[in-house]
DNA sequence: ATAATGCTTAGAATAATTATAATTTATTCA
DNA sequence: TGAATAAATTATAATTATTCTAAGCATTAT
């Protein structure tokens, strides 16, 4: 008889030490790293680490919800490990992104919302960061 | 003697045929197209038409500040002829880009802007659109 | 007219990401 | 424990979005 598969997401894959390795570098990260950024990381500790799997990776916690996806920067998908509603920060010189926790209330106008069914939000905030500010006064 | 060059937008580029059928494409357009979109309309009322003068005319309208570029399609930029402060609601099921209008007031934690020139914020609200909803229920 | 400048074009190049196919590694359960 | 099965990894090819390049055209200024 095949026994009912376990609801917990932690063991719902395989914990390969592929995939180890990429949680760990995850695991309090705060820089929204990209694919590439991880896989230039853990490729140096795991010399065989190949492309493929770290996007399978990332593809796969995704869909499981353990890692969000982040759309801010034209140029790539960057990946946070904090999955709690915040929002974020962005440095429009250096393309830093820093966290901005969500105790931001916001409400959609009423007429607007009324045919939607509305499941979150995000807001990007973005202008100077402080060591941009600097440099920019050192010349 | 140089003259002074024109400060006004308007006149900062050429107008060009091409630039001229993109910039009526995209002139009141709320649809928030992709470089891809505006090409399939124009390139078939303009035969010659490459990709490469949709990019170009798209690019230089961006850095004029006469088009906004979103990052909010994680596969492709989108393009805004609508370039006021606005926010936008997504349809997480089909897609579908539509306008909020910025009546929705956001302040930072103050201790979180100390540190930073604040220059704007963008909200995405996304859920599921009233035509997708019905989709669902019909099945 | 001619030169200079900027735009367009076609196609090549690049970069991010996904797909494929063969191999290897986990997991299951007898 | 150890086959059988399922899933993950790897290397590489393929795809897609976007940028670059080089050559020709158009427009403007001389």
């Amino acid at each position: 008889m095949k026994q009912i598969q376990k609801k917990n997401e932690g063991t719902r894959f395989k914990r390969t030490p592929q995939r180890l390795a990429i949680l760990e570098y995850l695991e309090g990260n705060t820089s929204h790293p990209s694919a590439e950024d991880i896989f230039r990381v853990v490729s140096k500790r795991y010399q065989s680490m190949s492309f493929a799997t770290v996007y399978n990776t990332l593809n796969t916690l995704t869909r499981a919800g353990e890692l969000r996806e982040l759309t801010i920067d034209p140029e790539r998908k960057r990946y946070d490990p904090d999955t709690s509603r915040h929002h974020h920060l962005i440095c429009v010189l250096c393309g830093k992104i820093a966290d901005i926790p969500e105790k931001i209330g916001v409400e959609l106008p009423k007429d607007m919302a009324e045919h939607f069914v509305l499941l979150g939000h995000h807001i990007e905030f973005y202008g100077h960061c402080s060591s941009c500010q600097k440099k920019n006064k050192a010349k």
